[in-house]
DNA sequence: AGCAGGTGTTTTACTCGCGAAACATTTCTC
DNA sequence: GAGAAATGTTTCGCGAGTAAAACACCTGCT
């Protein structure tokens, strides 16, 4: 006996559901449909978030320092602290502190551009880069791993939907 | 003349598809797969709280204010400051602070329990109720809109793939 | 040339959240 | 029923992030 597929026990089954249902019975007439996928789409990112903090800290880095040395990594090239702080989806004042902190532990370098000397240039020193690559491999594991509970087909598939929903909110706030 | 399928040129065109490119041409033999939704994941939720943070600070509240009031509102019930930390993922701590700044501004009131002495029962104010009520439908029509951009049949599809990612993190993490 | 306004970065002052320790009360154990 | 261990909450000290002001430099206008 079946109460339904395979999707719909999944749905019904995460924390997300618990949490609709309570909105539900106490406000039945609400449309809590956007919560079904916005809902999800946060919890999942905050338990990434926080299962992927763990090894960082290890290495005695904030997730906060991690992108910005990853920004730097794979630009592959110098960035300046605004470039960065657009990157990193931070203020330029948290770029500024960041990278002071981070150029005392000798994993990035500045310099003044000779051009425009209002601009800094910050680059990775071969410690910096050295620990990013050690670093990028764990994360993309871990990340596979939780990844490979879902099929091939719905690694394609859940891609392409995201892309979609991920367009529509960066043509919505470029807009602005 | 056309170059792939709607989900390709999807894709191929968000913010993400050019930072996996980066990490592909200086890193070329990474498995950046993982980062084709993981990636997206973060990114969706990082513009979903930039975008909705805004309405709510009109509010006068933070997102973390509005959580707490939120877990208040659809439990129906009061809720003891420890029940709140784990329903809003955060610390004891920070409930303690938030939830004495709420009842200051009368969004929030707190009772002694009387058959544990130890807890506290914290539940919503009418004015709190009242404030909560406003909000939400608000979250929700944006939410909505930023989702209309996806048919019906992708909202299925995309909630059932996120509620298996998620049901894999929660596990994952439920299980150490 | 000189200065008005724009752009890029840093400093300042403040808020917020966390972990650890302190505190208060209950529950277990003998 | 007294002490020990467990549980729930708050206080304390600190590190990190932000917005706004300050600062430094460039650029275009006259």
């Amino acid at each position: 006996m079946n109460t339904g597929t395979a999707a719909q026990r999944r749905r019904d089954g995460d924390t997300v559901a618990g949490v609709i249902r309570q909105w539900q019975s106490v406000h039945p007439g609400l449309d809590t449909g956007p919560m079904e996928i916005i809902g999800r789409v946060n919890r999942c990112a905050a338990l990434l978030q926080q299962a992927e903090d763990a090894p960082l800290r290890r290495a005695g880095l904030s997730r906060a320092e991690f992108d910005l040395l990853g920004a730097l990594r794979r630009t592959g090239d110098e960035l300046t602290p605004g470039e960065l702080a657009r990157e990193t989806f931070s203020s330029g004042a948290a770029v500024t502190k960041r990278v002071k902190q981070l150029q005392e532990r000798e994993l990035v370098e500045r310099r003044a551009d000779t051009r425009d000397r209002r601009v800094a240039r910050v680059r990775l020193t071969d410690a910096g880069r050295a620990l990013v690559d050690g670093i990028l491999p764990e994360q993309l594991a871990y990340e596979k791993a939780v990844l490979a509970g879902l099929d091939e087909d719905g690694h394609e598939e859940l891609t392409g939907l995201l892309s979609g929903l991920l367009l529509q909110l960066e043509g919505r706030l470029g807009g602005l």
